[in-house]
DNA sequence: AATGAATGAGTTTTCATTCAT
DNA sequence: GATGAATGAAAACTCATTCAT
């Protein structure tokens, strides 16, 4: 991703600085509303440095949704390795996106309002993060249907798609009515609320077929 | 919106190509990637004369948003007047949106990829339409839960940011997966199964509370 | 070479007007030290509207090195078609080079300092005129010996290239003395010189083999 | 020239080194194309480097040109001390030129196709040289003209031009077709040829006057 | 209404040069 | 001597928008 990789302490905190920087001005400013210049200002740096360390201001978009992305997928995986119940796996996975946000709104603005919306962006590199990501949480789903506790008749990867697009709709509300700072208790109640609709359904049992 | 309200039906007409052109060309490029010579060529017309029909680039989007929202909110409000059962809306609100992508994706693309992505986009008249939507879509909700059948303890919002969020994630796979054309088989299944899944739940009756 | 080769008079005036004052600011700060911006107001247009007329920096460049070995070759043709002496037509050509500098020595000092210099310049398609002028210059060497005039020893093409060539670095010692403007008497002067030296050479006769 | 005039052998060594990185590196993409970068990472050293050895680097090419005509320079004195016949001399000067090519064809690639470029380049200590090597150049031809063996009526300042020019342009012909390497003989080849042309004139003799 | 020439602000990126280590 | 991180000036080019015709 970036140039240099040396495990020179320096190199990597400077990495880390700018691409912070870059997830607050993407996140204010929005991608294309954002100039080098205010990235390098925000992590206090000439902007020529940007370039010893990013080839391009596309590659800090990148470089972003790459680390997310290979952190969710860490997560996912650890999640299913508990091999707890599905639900619980759900349950986990919701609240680790919602922490996500309470810990980084901005990333999280930044992942939602800016990645998808370069179309080029979706190139094959960077769009393999993103299935890899469903194809686990697919993963728990099927488990669930295995176990016998999630209905047989659900396609396992459109459930999969309904709980992320769930999660991430109710995040761009936060970010649309600007909630930047939000408690804990909140995080944990909307992790209950959408866990409970998502698994039990909207309707009450007995319409279940 | 645009400069010029009359009826004549060369401007009506105008003002459609040139919407429509600029609906196709940002489906491609994305808003940022488009350049208003682009839509003018696609449109088939001299570049100056888009400002002749539109004050600016931003405003073919707005108004691109205004209409499929407004659009949105007609359908809904004619959902709600229909007075059928809560579940049997939330399906007809579900085969509605994944109808329109099926009409015309490109519209669709526009609206996930570009509208929600400029936050500068977000100033307090275009919000309203968003909200508007998302008030009647919860007003089902609490229809459904005042009737009995929806569960009571469900926090009516997050409801309906978690259908809507399902829908787009979901139409965002397709987009992604470059489904363009889609058949009506495909469209008829994917809102059966969506909305049985959102109804019922993930999770196998007696698991409910 | 321009994108618009409309027969509009305006057109093709403003791309006259461009292409002199490039002329002008490549002479006075060499291509690479030339902004695209001083080529703009030396022609009195906005320097956006350079790129209305030609795509880039670098197509001006090769737009008057064009123009001027297109000429060139004209020029060559008809000396030929004239079927003159030989000698007589190698007199022409130099008198014409000659007299090109005292027309427009911006032009030449252009066409010496700054084309022949950039090694990336010379592409398949520039060198064809290069080549083709070199090939007239060729064949007029080679008519003067079939007619007996000139030495058959002597190769053709090194001979052309000589005399291009001693015309050339006499026009850069007047482009490096900073004799911008000469008479025409010296322009004479000069061309009878060396029209001399190169036909009846250094040597005095009777050293000749 | 170079900050480091000390006689220690690395020194010596390291600015031959970097000398050559940029007559080669000069030569592949041109003065304006190489990036200092270049030239050390051809060096095999850091780039800051160079800045210990150069002040700058136009100063690599200032020290490139100084080196050759100083050289070229030395050489013609010694022909000129040497008490040959001009004739002789002529020929020394175009064999050495020529052999110069074969030798480092990227020096000449760079003396032609850059150093003329800059204007800027141009100043009076830099033209000194060129002036220092024109005018014993002429001394020769004025040499020849003294004996009786060159024509008087030549102007001794055109003819030198006229030799010099000759000689350049057929090595740019060399270097335009990519002909790096070449034997031995086309060099002596060449020599004679353009020696003879030049010192017997493109026409027959009883055409002098 | 229609055209497209004209405008010029705005931004990424490059790279020579400096300097702390 | 050696390194390469850091600096920031500089410029080509783009393109939304205006406006004369």
């Amino acid at each position: 991703m970036n140039k240099k990789n040396t495990n020179s302490e320096d190199s990597i905190d400077k990495t880390k600085v700018i691409l912070d920087a870059a997830i607050q001005v993407f996140a204010d400013k929005g991608y294309f509303g954002a100039r080098v210049s205010d990235i390098a200002k925000e992590a206090g740096i000439a902007y020529g440095l940007v370039y010893h360390y990013f080839n391009s201001k596309e590659e800090l978009l990148i470089s972003i949704f790459k680390t997310r992305w290979t952190n969710f997928i860490d997560v996912l995986e650890y999640i299913i390795a508990s091999e707890e119940e599905p639900q619980e796996m759900i349950r986990k996975m919701i609240s680790f996106l919602f922490n996500s946000y309470k810990n980084n709104p901005s990333m999280i603005e930044v992942m939602i309002m800016d990645v998808a919306k370069t179309s080029r962006f979706f190139n094959d590199e960077n769009i393999r993060h993103f299935k890899d990501a469903f194809r686990l949480i697919t993963k728990i789903v099927k488990m669930g249907q295995e176990k016998g506790v999630f209905h047989q008749q659900t396609d396992a990867t459109f459930a999969a798609y309904a709980i992320y697009g769930s999660v991430e709709r109710i995040m761009l509300h936060w970010i649309l009515d600007d909630m930047k700072s939000i408690s804990q208790d909140e995080i944990n109640n909307a992790t209950d609320m959408l866990t409970t609709t998502l698994l039990n359904g909207l309707a009450i049992c007995p319409k279940n077929s």
